[in-house]
This record gives structure tokens, sequence and C-alpha cells, in this order.
DNA sequence: GCAGCAAATGATATCGATATCAAGATATCG
DNA sequence: CGATATCTTGATATCGATATCATTTGCTGC
């Protein structure tokens, strides 16, 4: 900027003030000096800035991403999440920091303007643990009772509560839910398929898969038969567990969607191409990653952002 | 650091260098202010220190994100990469700036220590708008003839070779390759294929598709069908190609793998569990991210990496 | 013709860290 | 005992931008 200055025959400070737009300086000066700037190839000095404004202009993205094949890791989910949540922060000139879990004890995450939290295990303490940064934060998931701070996710209850209304509208009455009710999200599912399956008299049964793989559905089908178990529809809380349990279902000479209906969350792509399609619960990720963008660039701004819940659709197909 | 200065009675140098681990400070007024700064939660000011050493210890990685159901944006790929990627650099103390192409003239990008490109449609154009940054720069895909910088990849050709072995040792005689060679990495693959494939006198069919998706699979099988062209192996350069192509080969009444061998590309988590289990040519993308880092980190400090292709292995199942 | 005001620019201090060079304290040695 | 080496600490300048207050210039209106 010196240099330019000189170049310009100005002051240092009054190139900061044109190449910032600032209405301070008179519009020939202005442009004069961003052309300079242009030709020269000047570029800013972000770490001078964000001393001297005691800003980052960066948000850290946190993501569980646990080695092995772990459902975070290979679902589509959260990188549709990311993408909505970089295109938000970028346009509004904010660059996204990306960390796991472990890394966030990077000072550079320290210095963030603000923070996001992804990922299905996303337990009270690990939000403890962050808020204690003392940043603006919004988490991805569901509200627990006692969680106070922003919360941004879809509507499980919703989702839950509109299969447990398609399985009534077939005819079933002897459903299953298949999946990890210790993750609140799927808690949530699981509460909005049980309450509104009580209102029509249904008491689904619950199997609990602590995976979300195909093999894990499979598995899960297979225990039902073994153990004699009546049922006629399955709520599988992911697209793989719900694939499995087809899969099982097949294997055991039980029709899909005749003898049982099936429905899986996600609505991954390959739902819909599955044989035979599946009927799956859709979420929006990239609307997700948008509005949690959205409420910290609020948060960082002192607004007032509370949680906000997403829609969820019942996409049905062939199960 | 000048309060924790005052605390200590020491000056505000004496304090950096007992946080910053120097042996030039005397090892008990080291404990002592660390002490005092965990104490008093002192955190580092990242912009001040990147300021005076002219690093930003923050590598940019740039990620493909289109809106649309890219296949970018669904498969599991770019996240492992950006998995592995995340926690090397991670590891080495830098952080990772997340970015879109549309995003990449933000100036935090600009002020990154280095750059790691991703994407299939990463072509010449986009590296040389990057490379005119002048930073360290690795790229993730294919090596052409011109390329100058630093890549990264797996060996496509030799897994188009394998596939093609594969074939020829099941007595395949007209195999068909599905894909779209006009990204260099599926060209790689459909050269390697072809190549073997003279080795034994064999000459594939390319039928070209752009989209890596199931309803492309179908459709390009349907055409070949209705075409009347006789083949008895395919290799799809995507394993949802691959799937869908099965599906249509199902629906003509064409036994896989007995009437026809069909392989796919990726070897994506679903491959193992689809009906019936899918063939396909694995990559290890977790390694790939590790080395993509491993090759920036080199870079930064000036060291002298070259291109590098990682192995690729042919995961034989049931088609 | 001069006070008063707006527009444009500048001088200086500052954000919070580290590099460089200087200097005091202590140890070692012939 | 003085000289030299070693250990430890400090003073100062600096990285590149912006906030604040000051100043200059040109113009308006009575």
């Amino acid at each position: 900027m010196a240099d330019l200055a000189q170049l310009a025959d100005v002051s240092k400070i009054t190139v900061s003030r044109a190449l910032s737009d600032s209405p301070l300086v008179n519009r020939e000066t202005r442009d004069r000096i961003q052309a300079l700037a242009r030709e020269h190839g000047y570029k800013l000095n972000v770490s001078a800035r964000n001393l001297r404004l005691r800003r980052s202009y960066t948000v850290a993205v946190i993501v569980e991403m646990k080695p092995s094949n772990d459902r975070t890791m290979f679902d589509p989910y959260p990188l549709v999440l990311l993408g909505g949540i970089s295109q938000e922060l970028t346009a509004a000139g904010y660059s996204v920091l990306l960390t796991t879990r472990q890394g966030a004890t990077a000072a550079a995450v320290q210095a963030a303007d603000g923070l996001i939290l992804l990922g299905q295990g996303v337990h009270q303490d690990a939000v403890r643990r962050f808020d204690k940064l003392g940043l603006p934060m919004v988490v991805w998931g569901a509200r627990g009772e006692h969680d106070e701070h922003t919360i941004v996710g879809s509507d499980n209850r919703a989702g839950g509560a509109a299969v447990a209304r398609h399985f009534v509208s077939k005819g079933r009455r002897n459903p299953i839910f298949i999946g990890n009710p210790g993750h609140l999200e799927i808690f949530e599912r699981l509460s909005g398929f049980v309450d509104e399956s009580a209102v029509h008299g249904i008491k689904p049964l619950l199997i609990r898969r602590d995976e979300f793989t195909v093999a894990s559905g499979i598995d899960a089908v297979e225990s039902l038969a073994a153990r004699g178990v009546a049922f006629d529809a399955i709520f599988a809380c992911s697209d793989l567990l719900a694939m499995g349990a087809i899969r099982a279902l097949d294997a055991l000479g039980r029709k899909v969607p005749k003898d049982v209906s099936v429905i899986g969350y996600d609505d991954m792509p390959l739902a819909a191409s599955f044989m035979p399609p599946l009927s799956s619960v859709r979420q929006d990720w990239q609307a997700g990653g948008t509005l949690l963008a959205r409420k910290v660039l609020g948060l960082i701004q002192g607004e007032d952002v509370g949680s906000e819940v997403l829609p969820v659709e019942l996409v049905v197909r062939n199960t």
C-alpha cells in the first residue's frame, strides 16, 4: 500500500480508503488508485487488516470425520451442507475454516469469528467444550431439552410423523423402527413416529441398530425373522438401513411393498434408482447449510437469531 | 502478551519466547509464564503472528461444488479426500480454508500459503488461473501432457488395464466402456483399458455418457440394445453407471455376470451391498488426501516434491 | 471580503506478535 | 583475577493495514 501511495502520489491512508471504496476520497483519485492496484497486482494483506480490525472474517466449521467407514464420511450429507455453508459465507466475504474435532484447538480456529458444528454425534459435551471458546456458535442437529445454543436442523419429528401417517394410510398395523435413538436426531424421528402412531392406536417396535449400513439393515430384519416377530412396515432411519432391510426381506420371500412397506431417511441420490425405487424422507441440506451460515453471520453481527427447524418431505416411491 | 508480561514481571518478548518453547528462556521462567497463560486463558492472536511472520499457516482447498445433483457433490469422494487433507494439515499446524471456485478470489485465499485443487473438472484453464496466484499448488487428478504442476492422483490407467485383463481372463471378447473421456482421469481409464485390451486383440466400444448417474447407465445399455450391438462385458467409469447398466441388463433379461460382466469404478460403500455385489476398482482417497497435504507442505517448505500416482485395486465381487 | 462549511487528504498512533541486536548476569578457565 | 563464553533477558523496530483527529482547499452566503 505504501508503494501504491508513492506511485499515485498520495498518502497510504488515501490508498486504503480508495481500495475500500470509501466515499471520503474523490472519485477520480479512487479510480486512479484502483487502476494502479490492479495494474501492479496489489494484494491486500489479510493478516494486517484482521489485526487492525480485530476480526478474522473466518468461520470455523467443525466436522466429525472419523477415519473408518462411518456414515458421516461417506454419506453425501456433510458435503452438501458444507456446500451451502461455503457458498453463503463466501458471498458475505467470510472464509470457511474446515476442521475436525481434534484440530479444533488450533490457534486459527480460536481466532475465528464464529463456529459451526456439524455431525450427528454432536453431544452436549462437545457443544459445551466449544461453547467455552466464547464464539458465536451454531449447531446442526436436533434441539435437546436444556439446549441454549442456536440450533439449525430439519424437522425430524415431523419426518417420523409423516411416515407414521403414511403407514396408517396403507393399513399397516405393526411397524418397526430401525435405528439408534441415542442420537438426538434419530430420537426425534422415533418420537414423531411413535407419537403419531399412538394417535391411531398403533405401537411401533424399536430395533436398535447403531450402524447406518446396508449390512446393519439386513441384520436387523434377519433378527426380526429369527425371533418370529410379526411386522408389516419398516421405518429405517437411513436409506442404507432401508436398502438392507429390503434386501433381507427379499431373501425371506416377503414382497415390498405388498407384504411390507419400507421407508428410509435422507433420500440419498441412489434411493430413487434403487430397485425397487425407495420411498424416503428428504431433507434439504443445501438449504440447511445456507441457513447455518446466515445464523452465524447474524450472531457475529450481534443479532438475536433463534434456532430454526427446516421442513422435510416424504417422498413416496415404490416401497 | 503485554498483560502476561506485567503479571510475570518480564518483558513481552520473554513471554513470546516462553510461549513458543524457545530454549532461549530459562526453563523456570518458561513454565511460570506458560502456567500464567493457561490460568488467564491467554489466546495467541493469529493475525498478529501471521503479519509478522509473513505466513498464514493456511492452505486453501478449492473444491468444485456445483449446485445441482452433480457427481462431485454427492459421491463420497471429495469428503474423504478432504478428511485426509484436513487431518494431515491440521497435524502440521496448518488450517484448511475451504472454498468453491467462485469464492477463490477472496482475500483470504490469496493469503494462503498453499493451494489444493480438487474436482474432476479441473481443466487446464482452471489450473492456470490459480497458478497465477503464484502459490505452491497441488492438483488432484490425472497428468496431462503439458502439465508442469504437481499432481496427485490414482493410477487410472492401471485401473483400466486391470479391468481389461479381468475381462480377458473371463473370456470376454466384446467389451463396452461407458463414461466421459473428456475428463482426463476418465480418459486415462479408457486408455489403459483400450491399450491392455489391444494386447489381447480386443477392441472395446466406447459409449460416451457425461452424467455419472444410475439413469445414465440404464440409458447407455438401452441404447446399446436398441442399436443391436453385441457385447459381453461393460466397464463403467463410475459405480452408479455400473449399477444402472446392471439394472438395464436385468430388464433386458441378460444375466450378470453369466451373460455380461460388469465392473464399476470407485468402489463406493454401496457397491459391496449392491445386488448383486458389484465388482469395482477402488482408489484410496484417504491416502490421496494425506498425500496431497504432504505435497503442499513440502512445496511450502521449498522442497522439490514431484507428482505421484497412487495404486488402485480391482475388487472382484459378483459382477 | 470574510466567516462558515463541506470535501479531500494527510499525520500519527495502533492492532499484537516476533526478529534483531544489545546488554546484564553468571559460569568457566588459564 | 581478569577475560571470555554462556545463559538469560530486554529495547526497539517492524510486519501492513485502518481509526482518529488534524489540516488544507474550495465554495457559499451575507
